[in-house]
RNA sequence: GCUCACGUGGCGGAAUUGGUAGACGCGCUAGAUUCAGGUUCUAGUGAGUAACAUCGUGGAGGUUCGAGUCCUCUCGUGAGCACCA
């Protein structure tokens, strides 16, 4: 008892009572239009979250960061009068849970109701004002049963080129399509091309869940190998998919991402006769520079290769593609500096000249883009005059570069030489001519490329969603009915991936045997699937006809204008992956009259990165000890830059001797940033890394909010800087935060010797004076702007000043007091809650009844913010000089007469000659002279 | 290599249209209170000086009465992409 700490506060007291309170009264409850308490006259506010995978570490310090920010605009909002839909749920389908399953032994479902459980405990306990009854859990029957309707929505609609929207399947069939061409025309369809192949996790990857060659989660090795497979087209949708980030309220940052992943090129594509042969056709940016083509290269996997590789190279060729698919893609791209590459023996024509062009196989041309072939010019791209010098090939400009410079290597856009009909033409203009002349005589034409693959929507899992389509015995799928949905996966004891790409559902015979002829498909779907419309389903979670009404959904995606999501706020992780396959699903839902929006998320804010306390490590020159040795700890050797030097953890007990910035020439470049102002010569590098369990820096929201509370823990995240920004965690600055808390606690209670609270005797029904008055209608004011504006740090060091000022006044009208938990309740509920409810009971009659959360956000009197009197900065030339306080209605010429006869400004402008007094009322005057 | 973002005290960060640089918090210093303090309160805290002067927003130029803010160049840091023809 006596070694625990007395809380400033007793915010463990009343922080979980408030939260029981709001969780019986359903406090935060948000009527859907229909239902009785809805009301029509309000707008409407919907601020997400990117929902949580319920991992079993629970959560961690950047969760709560989001959370309490859309928590704020949400709680603000709903203040001033908008209905609110904030709300929360679980992404629990996915490999971690699979994986633990397995070493385990528990069946997934039961980890994933515990962490689920334990994850819905951790945030109840920070106080969000979520609308629980819409919690949705994408591993629940009744969400993934519509994940797999809106699969068959997929499934069975086609792409319409000519309209550039989806359409229903039946059209192709009224067409009178056969049933392979329909089948191969789906938005989800099979396909038979090399996908990536993760042996270590049993499962094929989307492209985008691979990087560098491995696996994003859990970083195995992935190898390419053709397998049946289903697949998302979505790249029908490329264009519109670039074209309607225009619209959209993200950063930059993030519309640039999804814009280079997605990967348009304005080009043309361009047929070469290969000699005694077929025609190959290549696709380029720069049909210009096809006077330059001086060679061609294919992809080794290119099938033509076979074809026209001549006798006497065949085995060479053969050589070389052996090599080229053995290495991994992660070789092929760490070796990417060296070109490789082997004639074919083969010969093309250059259509333009009709000159005999080389054909080679490289590896530096992919057959996953273009057409897995190239022409190459060398004069003007880097990598084919890499590859041409290595292999002597010929290299002939046809780009002067623009300013009359010389080329030399390569160049952008210039003007056409040695070029023929295009001699003199600027880059663009050869392009379009070029383009007219090779489509007039059919050997070209211009084309519009994507990096964007489809997706690949399949993975050999037990834990998600299973698909619902059957495989006839004559090689035939068709889509069960949608009264079979939803489709749950069997239940089974050992749902180890096989090794094999032969999925773990095998093994459950008896669900796989759909009927007598007819077996399941045994894929599941990816973890993507649930989190593609999980936001919809929170319009109206509970449906049981269909996966979200369509008043809800009008109401809360604001059909019309730009409608969509409000505020989404989340990570970066997110921006191509997540993001990029939800819009393509939203739009999809689109084109079939589903959903009333063409984007799902109108504005989109990423958190930052809350990186692990400062770290800071001393160090110096050569042998000795550290001479501050009670400051240091963890002394040892360590090898910088091949010497061995004397490395020390600087961690001073809340205290950091730090002094000035050194000269980097004099100090080691590696670690040395700052010197120790009692030692120059030992040099301190301070830094922060991103938390980690093997750092051991990571902090534990729960240990934080039983030493300081779930209050604390908000107003401190808010308050660690900009949303957007990284930062790094500092104790020093919760402690802070919870400083302020126990000033705010004391303007209203006091304790008496015993430790016992009742409200302060300073607190006062007063009329407030005119400073005060000042004070908090500027909190108001700006509090709410810098909500509005996501600049929760600046607010709340506005209700800091607010909180110096009212400690300072003798008396504290208790309406002041009131108006400032009403601000202060989004930031930090819990806090505002009890003293609002305490102010109350001393002061009935200035306080409604209610949570304070219910009240309105405060409105601020105009009147009060001015002032009678301004200050008003003197200057001579540009430099202050003295401060003067006059009346708020001087006019410019009392003011700059006042100025020229302030004492401070003739000592400056002494012996010199005024030129010009510049004015600017209520702000400064400026007196030049020379 | 390419693209984007960012450089402000000992630290995290504030600064409407160009108009008092450093709000607020941490840390630090001194004093008071307390049996005690990881308590609270008061004052101070960019450098520099006895005090002024002066110098200060990565660096160098420029525009302006006036620049953290606008322009040019340059250096550094962080993030993303990386043979995409």
């Amino acid at each position: 008892m006596s070694s625990e700490r007395r809380k400033p506060f007793p915010f463990d007291v009343f922080e979980p009572v408030w939260q029981a309170e709001w969780d019986a009264k359903k406090a935060f409850h948000t009527a859907n239009p229909g239902d009785a308490d809805f009301d029509a006259t309000k707008p409407k506010f919907y601020v997400l979250d990117m929902f949580p995978y319920p991992s079993g570490s629970g959560l961690h310090v950047g969760h709560p960061e989001g959370y309490t920010a859309t928590d704020i605009i949400g709680r603000y909002k709903r203040m001033n009068g908008h209905n609110v839909l904030h709300p929360m749920g679980w992404d629990a389908f996915g490999l971690p849970a699979e994986q633990y399953a397995i070493k385990t032994g528990q069946h997934p479902r039961t980890t994933t109701e515990h962490n689920v459980e334990s994850f819905r405990g951790q945030l109840k306990r920070l106080g969000f004002a979520y609308d629980w009854d819409r919690e949705v859990n994408t591993t629940d029957p009744g969400y993934f049963k519509w994940t797999q309707w809106i699969f068959l929505k997929l499934y069975d609609c086609y792409f319409d080129e000519l309209s550039q929207k989806a359409r229903p399947i039946s059209d192709l069939a009224a067409q009178g399509l056969s049933r392979d061409d329909i089948d191969a025309r789906r938005l989800a369809f099979v396909s038979e091309a090399p996908v990536n192949w993760c042996p270590q996790l049993g499962t094929v990857l989307a492209n985008e869940e691979v990087v560098d060659g491995k696996s994003e989660v859990g970083g195995f090795p992935v190898e390419r190998r053709p397998m049946r497979q289903w697949m998302l087209r979505i790249t029908s949708y490329a264009q519109r998919l670039i074209d309607e980030l225009a619209g959209l309220d993200w950063p930059d940052g993030i519309k640039m991402l999804q814009r280079n992943w997605i990967g348009r090129s304005e080009g043309a594509l361009v047929d070469f006769q290969i000699e005694g042969g077929e025609k190959v056709t290549v696709f380029t940016t720069r049909p210009d520079t096809l006077f330059g083509a001086t060679y061609m290269v294919l992809s080794p996997e290119h099938p033509f290769v076979e074809s026209i590789t001549t006798a006497p190279k065949r085995d060479a060729v053969l050589a070389y593609q052996k090599t080229v698919s053995s290495k991994s893609d992660m070789e092929r791209t760490e070796l990417a500096k060296e070109k490789t590459g082997i004639f074919t023996g083969a010969y093309a024509i250059n259509p333009v000249n009709d000159e005999r062009i080389p054909i080679w196989i490289a590896d530096y041309v992919l057959m996953g883009y273009g057409t897995g072939a190239i022409m190459a010019v060398p004069a003007h791209d880097e990598r084919d005059y890499e590859f041409a010098k290595l292999f002597s090939l010929p290299i002939t400009q046809v780009v002067q570069p623009p300013d009359g410079k010389e080329w030399q290597g390569f160049c952008d856009d210039g003007i056409a030489v040695n070029s023929g009909f295009l001699d003199g033409l600027p880059t663009a203009e050869a392009k379009a001519k070029i383009i007219d002349w090779l489509a007039e005589r059919r050997c070209g034409e211009q084309k519009i490329n994507f990096k964007l693959r489809d997706w690949l929507f399949s993975r050999q899992r037990y834990w998600g969603e299973p698909f619902p389509i059957v495989w006839e015995a004559d090689g035939h799928h068709h889509a069960i009915p949608e009264s079979e949905l939803p489709l749950v996966p069997p239940d089974l004891v050992d749902f180890q991936p096989t090794g094999t790409p032969e999925p773990p559902l095998s093994k459950a015979t008896d669900w796989v045997q759909y009927s007598a002829t007819a077996r399941r498909e045994l894929n599941t779907m990816p973890q993507w699937a649930g989190s593609c419309w999980y936001y919809l389903r929170y319009c109206d979670a509970r449906n049981p006809e269909r996966f979200v009404s369509r008043e809800a959904e009008k109401y809360w995606m604001g059909g019309g204008k730009p409608g969509g999501v409000d505020l989404y706020v989340g990570g970066t992780e997110h921006a191509v992956l997540h993001l990029l396959y939800a819009r393509f699903w939203h739009k999809v839902l689109y084109d079939l009259g589903e959903v009333s929006t063409p984007e799902p998320f109108q504005r989109l804010v990423n958190q930052g990165l809350i990186l692990g306390e400062m770290e800071y490590t001393a160090f110096r020159e050569g042998t000795g000890v550290l001479v501050s040795a009670k400051d240091v700890k963890d002394v040892r050797e360590e090898s910088v830059d091949g010497k061995v030097k004397l490395v020390a953890t600087y961690k001073l007990s809340g205290q950091m001797v730090i002094g000035e910035r050194v000269n980097e020439d004099d100090v080691e470049k590696v670690n040395a940033v700052f010197v120790l102002k009692s030692n120059p010569e030992i040099a301190v590098d301070a830094r922060s890394f991103k938390m980690s369990k093997s750092r051991g820096n990571v902090v534990n929201p729960d240990t934080v909010i039983q030493q300081y509370g779930a209050d604390c823990l908000r107003l401190y995240e808010m308050f660690m800087g900009p949303l957007e920004q990284v930062k790094p965690w500092s104790m020093n600055g919760v402690e802070g935060q919870s400083r302020f808390l126990a000033r705010v606690w004391r303007l209203v209670m006091e304790s008496d010797q015993e430790g016992n609270w009742s409200p302060s005797p300073q607190l006062k029904d007063v009329p407030t004076d005119k400073k005060l008055a000042k004070a908090i209608n500027e909190t108001i004011k700006k509090a709410g702007e810098d909500i509005e504006k996501l600049s929760f740090n600046t607010a709340i060091s506005a209700m800091m000043v607010l909180t110096n000022t009212l400690t300072q006044a003798e008396v504290r009208p208790a309406s002041v007091l009131i108006t400032f938990m009403r601000i202060l309740c989004p930031f930090a509920p819990h806090i505002a809650e009890e003293l609002y409810s305490r102010l109350r009971l001393a002061f009935p009659a200035l306080a409604t009844s209610g949570f304070v959360a219910d009240c309105a956000w405060p409105t601020y009197d105009a009147s009060a913010l001015v002032d009678d009197e301004v200050e008003i900065v003197l200057q001579v030339n540009g430099k202050l000089r003295d401060r003067i306080t006059v009346p708020i209605a001087i006019t410019k010429e009392d003011l700059e007469a006042l100025a020229l006869a302030n004492d401070r400004v003739k000592e400056f402008i002494a012996g010199v000659t005024v030129r010009k007094v510049i004015v600017v009322p209520g702000k400064i005057v400026n007196v030049v002279a020379n």
